[in-house]
DNA sequence: TCAATCAGGGTTGTATGATAACACGACAAG
DNA sequence: CTTGTCGTGTTATCATACAACCCTGATTGA
C-alpha cells in the first residue's frame, strides 16, 4: 500500500492501476492469504482516488479469485490455489526468461496436441487447417493477416483433438509468447523465412491428414525448433519438451477416419 | 440484454450477475466482436441496477480482455484471442465431458513435466516432494490435508522443471479438475486407494530422483491412469495423451509392479 | 453468575447526482 | 474543399448518502 498513484499517468484506467498495485502486494508477500485488506475508504485515500475506483479494482480482484469480501466485515486475501483465472501480468512477461519458459510450455502442449490431432481429426478440421494455410500464403510474412492465420492454423490443429480446452490453452499461451516477443523486440524477417515456415506447416498438415501421430509430433517439433531459431532462441529447448526422446516407447498410432 | 435481474437473488454481487450476463451474450453470439455495447446508463436501466454496478461489471470484463472501452466512445466486444486471462466458468465446468477433457489436458502437461523434472530437479526440489509425500502419509485419504499435499507434490514436480509457468498452469488445471470432480460428485474412497496412490507417487519420486526421464513419465502415466479409474473414468483416456502409449507396457504394469 | 437482547459504530453493497475528459458529427467561415 | 468551432453523447471519476450486515460491548433479565 505504499504506491501513490500519479494522475499524470493517464494510460490505463485508475482502477487497473489500483488492482495491479494490490495484486503486487499479494504476489510479493506483503499481503498474505487470510490478511485483511485496508478498508475501501482507506485504500481510496492512500491511492488518492475515489472509493468508486477502489471498488472497481476490488471487483476485478474478486473475480480473479485473489480476494474475497463480505459485507460488513471487509476484504481478505484468498489462498493462492483459489485463483479462478490464469493470468500473466505484463511485468512478468517482460522478464528475460519469460519468453523461453513460455515457449517451452507451448512446445510441450503443441507437440502432443499434434499427435492427438492426427488420431482424432475430422474432415472439417482438415479444411480449417487448409484455409488457414491459404491465408498465410496470401499474406506477407509477419503481417497481421499472416500472424492471424498462423495462430488460426495452430488453433485448428488443437481443435482437431476434439478437446476444447486444448485450443483455449494453446491460444492463451501462444498470445503470451507473441507478447513476450514484442516485449523483447528482437525479430527480423525475410522471404526465406516465409517459405520455410509454410513448408513446416505443410508437413504438419500432411502428417495429421495421414493420421500419422508420430510424424505429426515430429513435424511440430521441427516447426517449433525452427520458430525458436527464427526469434533468436537456441532450438534445443523445444526438443527437450518433445516426446521424441521417448521414441522407442512409442508406437505408430493407428489412424481413425481416413 | 434481455435479462432483468431479480433483487431477491442475493447470493453473488450484482456486478457479478451483470458481468456473467453480458458474458453470456458474447459467448452465445448475440454480441459479436466489434459490436458496441449499450451505454452504461442503458445497461443500468435494463438490468435495474445503478450505473456503478454496471461499471464494476465492465471493469471485470475489461480485465478479462472480453471487452475494451474508450472514454467518449463506448465499450466494444473484443476479439476472442484478446483474452488476457484464462478462465473456465462454472457453467462450462459442470458439463459432462468437461472433466474428461480437463483430465486429458492435465495428463498431457504432467507426463512431460515429469520427464523434464527428472533431468532438471535440484536437491531442494526433491526435499519438497518428500515433504509433500510425508504430508500425504499422515493425512487420511481424501481429507483436505491429503488433497493439499497431493497437489503440493505435483506442484513440486512441476517446479522441478525450473520453469515457473509449468507449476502455474498445472495448479490451475488441477484445481479445475478437482472442481469438476466435485461438480460430478461421484467419488468413493477406501484405504486401499490411499496405499495405491502413495505407491504411485513414490515411484514417480524415485524416478525423478534417479534422473530417469523415461521412468518418470511412465510412472506419471500410470499414476494418472490409476487416478482416472479411481474417479470412475476409463483409464485409457489419460494414456491417449501420454507419449508412452503402449498397450503391452500397460499390461505389464497392471498389478503394482515394483 | 450467566445468557439473551439490544444499541452503536464500522464496513461493504448500492444508488444517485455531478463534473471532467474525450469522441464525433454538424455547421459555418475561409 | 478544408478548417475551426461548437454541441451532444459517452466514458471516467468524484462525492455523498443510505441500506445491509458484522462485530463488540453494554444492558437487562433470570
Amino acid at each position: 500500500m505504499t504506491l501513490k498513484l500519479d494522475k499524470v499517468n493517464r494510460g490505463p484506467h485508475l482502477s487497473t492501476l489500483v488492482a495491479s498495485s494490490i495484486s503486487r502486494e499479494i504476489a510479493q508477500g506483503r499481503l498474505k492469504p487470510g490478511d485483511q485488506l485496508p478498508t475501501e475508504q482507506a485504500l481510496a485515500t492512500t491511492f488518492g482516488v475515489s472509493r468508486n475506483v477502489v471498488r472497481e479494482a476490488i471487483a476485478r480482484l474478486r473475480s480473479e479469485g485473489r480476494i474475497w469480501s463480505q459485507q460488513g466485515r471487509g476484504a481478505f486475501v484468498a489462498d493462492a490455489t483459489n485463483a479462478t483465472v490464469l493470468t500473466i501480468d505484463y511485468e512478468t512477461l517482460q522478464r528475460a526468461d519469460s519468453f523461453r519458459n513460455l515457449f517451452e510450455l507451448r512446445g510441450m502442449l503443441e507437440v502432443q496436441i499434434a499427435a492427438l490431432a492426427a488420431t482424432r481429426r475430422s474432415d472439417a478440421d482438415i479444411v480449417a487447417m487448409e484455409q488457414a494455410l491459404d491465408g498465410m500464403r496470401m499474406a506477407p510474412y509477419g503481417s497481421v493477416a499472416w500472424l492471424k492465420n498462423d495462430l488460426g492454423f495452430h488453433r485448428a490443429v488443437a481443435d482437431a483433438t476434439q478437446n476444447p480446452y486444448m485450443g483455449q490453452f494453446l491460444v492463451f499461451v501462444s498470445e503470451r509468447v507473441r507478447e513476450s516477443i514484442l516485449a523483447a523486440g528482437n525479430q527480423q524477417k525475410s522471404d526465406d523465412m516465409a517459405r520455410t515456415t509454410l513448408g513446416e506447416h505443410e508437413r504438419i498438415l500432411a502428417a495429421i491428414k495421414a493420421g500419422d501421430a508420430k510424424g505429426a509430433s515430429a513435424a511440430m517439433t521441427r516447426h517449433l525448433a525452427g520458430a525458436a531459431s527464427r526469434v533468436g532462441l537456441p532450438g534445443g529447448d523445444a526438443e527437450a519438451a518433445s516426446p521424441t526422446r521417448h521414441s522407442r516407447l512409442r508406437k505408430a498410432v493407428r489412424g481413425r477416419a481416413g
